[in-house]
DNA sequence: TATGAATGAGCCTTCATTCAT
DNA sequence: CATGAATGAAGGCTCATTCAT
C-alpha cells in the first residue's frame, strides 16, 4: 500500500464512501469497506478524518456542495418566483436522477445524522434551506421573506418526497414525469400565495 | 426473568423496538438494546422473531397497519377526489405529528430496507401506495385509474417530504401549517387534472 | 406434535441421533437437530434422557450392542485362535462397511467422550475389549490369558485403524482388501505368539 | 494487553490451541478459551487467522509438520522395507507417547474435519499417506509402487489404531509393548508380500 | 405424562479505534 | 507523514436446559 499524501487520500475516501454508502447505507459503510473501496489502508481514514463521523460529515458537505453548484444555474435568468421554483425543483430532480448514488448517499447520511447527532441533522437540512432560499429570493418580486421561506420549504418537501420514491424503485422516467406534475402544483401555489398577499 | 407468553412478548418487543429505532435508528437498534428496553431476555427476541430482520419487518407491519387504520377514516364521506386527497394528507400528517416515534421508526426501517433488502423496500412502499389508492379511488368521480395513481403518488410524495422535515426539526406546528399549504397545491393539482381529462 | 409414549420416543431419538451424529459429528449433533430428525419436540429428549450426555451414552450402548450381537457369530465354530481372530476382524470390518453411519457415530461419540468424560471413554473402550476377549478366549487352546488379551488388543487396534481410514475416504472395497492383509498379519502374529509360548 | 507481533502471536495461539483441543476437543476449543490460554485478546485470533477453522487448519499443519520432521529420521539407514516400516511405526508411536497432547489434538482435528469439511479430512489423511510413502519408498528393493502403498496403509492403520488406544487410557508402556507386537506383524507382512511378488 | 414455551450462558465474528514505527 | 499491526467492546445468534401446564 503506497504512501500517499493526505489531501489525495481525502478525495479517494470521500468518493469511495459515496459508493459504499449508496450500496450499504450509512451504518453498513464500515471503515474497512470504505478503505477497501478506496484502495487505502484503514488507518489512513483515521489519519485524514479522525473518526468515521467526521468522514460522513465531509461526504455530506461534498455532496451538498455538488448539488448547490448545480442548482445555482436555476437562478440565472429573470423569470419570476413561480418559474424559478419550478426550475429549481426540476433541476434538482434531474440531478438526482443522473446521480443516483450521490442522492442515495445524501439521504442515508441525513437519516444517520438524525439518530446519531440530531442537532447536526438540523444543520444539514438548514444548508439546503438557506442555499435554495437564496436562489429563490434573488429576484424577489413582491414576495415577503416569509413567503419565500414558505415556498422554499415546499420545494424541499417536494424534492425530498420525489427522491424518496426514486430511491425506492429507481424509476427515473416516472420520477421526471411526477416532477412535472409537482411543478404544476408548485407554480399554482406560488401564484395563489402572491395573489393573496397582493 | 419471569416467563411471559409469546404473544405478550411480541407486543412488548415491537413497542420497545419502535422506541429504540426512533432513538438510535434501525442499525443502532441492536437486539441487546431492544431486549433491554422491552425488559426481556435477548434470547426471547430470537424465540419470537428468529432474526432481527424479522423483528424489523414485524415492526414495520405494525406501524403501517396503525397508520392505515387511521387513514381509512379519510374516505368516510362523499367529498370528491380533491377533498379526499386533502383529508388523507392532513390526517396522515396529523398522525405523524402525534406519533413522532412511530413516524421516525417507519422512515428508519424504510431506509434500512433500501440497503439491506431493496426488493422489500419496494414492497413496503407499495403497501402505502395501494392502501391510499384504495382510499382515493373509492369515489372515483370522472378520474381514470391512471389519474388516481398519479394523485396517490403525489400525496405520498408530499407526506414523505413533510415528514422528512418534521423528523429533522420536530416542529409540529410548522408541519401542520405546511401541510395546509400542501393541501392547497394538492387540490388545485387534482382540479387541473380533472379539467384536463374532461 | 402428537403425544407419544417415552419408550417409543427413546428409540426414535436414538435412531435419529445416529444419523445426525454421523452427519454432523457429536458436537454438531445439537438437541434441536436431533429432535427435528426424530420428528419430536425438543423437550421430549430431556424427558427421556435428562441430558444430551445421557442420550449420547444410550446411543453408544445401542451401537456397541449391535456390533457385539454381530460379532458373536465369529466364535461359533471351533477353529483355533488365529482363525477366530481373523474371522472376528473380518466380520467387524464387514459390519463397518455395511453400516457406515453407525461406525461414524461410534467413533464420533468415542472421541467426544475422551474430552468430555475421559473415564467414560475408558469404560467404552473396555466394553469392546472384554466383549472380544470373550469371543477369542472361548476356545483357548494353549494361549494364556495375557496372550489372549494381547491378541484382542491387536484386533481392536487393527479394527480402529482400518475404520479410521474407511471413515475418511469411504472406500469400502479398499477397506475389505486391507482387512484381508490385516488378517494375514494377525494370524502370523498369533502363530508366532503361540510358538513362542510353547 | 500488550501489543505483540503477529508471528509471535500465531505461535502462541497454535500452542495454546493444541493444549485446549487436547483438553476439550476441537468443538470444545472455543475462541475464547484459546485466547485465554494464549493470554491474548480474542480479537487477535481473528486478526491472525480470520476464522476458527483457519486456526484449526494451521494447528493441524503445525502438528503434522512436527511429526513428519520426526519421522524423516526413520529412512536414514539402508535397512530394507520391512525394517524401515518397523522403524517408522516405532518412531511414530514413540513420538505419540512423548507428545500426548499433540497426538490428541491431531486426532481431534481429524475427526472434526470429517464432519465439518470431509474433503479436507481426505487431504489431511493424504498428507500422512504420501509423506510416509516417500519414506518407505526411498529404498525400494523389489517392491512395486502398489506394494509400497499397501504397506504404507498398513503402517498408518497400525499407528491410528495404537494411538486410539493410547489416547483412551494413556498407558504409555503398554502402547510401546503393543507397538513391538505390531512391528512383528508388520515385518512378517512385508516379507510375505515380497516373497509373493518374487 | 409429555410437550410448547421460554431463557441464561456462551458462541464466532466484526466494529471503530489506537499503537508503534 | 503515513501505515501495518493490534485490540476492547459489542454485534447477532444458537445452545442445552428448565418451566408451566
Amino acid at each position: 500500500m503506497a504512501h500517499i499524501p493526505a489531501d489525495t487520500r481525502r478525495e479517494q475516501f470521500i468518493d469511495a464512501a459515496v459508493r459504499v454508502i449508496a450500496r450499504d447505507g450509512a451504518a453498513g459503510a464500515t471503515t474497512r469497506r470504505i478503505a477497501e473501496e478506496a484502495n487505502a489502508p484503514q488507518a489512513s481514514m483515521h489519519y485524514c478524518f479522525q473518526t468515521k463521523e467526521n468522514l460522513l460529515l465531509a461526504v455530506f458537505e461534498h455532496l451538498s456542495e455538488s448539488l448547490r453548484t448545480d442548482s445555482e444555474g436555476a437562478a440565472a435568468e429573470e423569470a419570476g418566483l413561480a418559474r424559478t421554483a419550478e426550475r429549481l425543483l426540476t433541476r434538482t430532480m434531474r440531478y438526482a436522477v443522473d446521480h443516483l448514488d450521490q442522492t442515495r448517499a445524501t439521504f442515508a447520511i441525513a437519516m444517520w445524522a438524525q439518530s446519531t447527532n440530531p442537532e447536526l441533522a438540523v444543520r444539514m437540512y438548514g444548508m439546503f434551506l438557506t442555499g435554495w432560499q437564496d436562489v429563490l429570493g434573488s429576484d424577489r418580486e413582491t414576495a415577503s421573506n416569509e413567503e419565500i421561506a414558505s415556498v422554499t420549504r415546499m420545494v424541499v418537501t417536494l424534492a425530498d418526497g420525489l427522491s424518496m420514491q426514486l430511491l425506492t424503485d429507481g424509476d427515473r422516467d416516472r420520477t421526471m414525469r411526477d416532477t412535472a406534475n409537482a411543478c404544476v402544483m408548485l407554480s399554482t401555489f406560488v401564484e395563489t400565495l402572491l395573489r393573496r398577499s397582493a
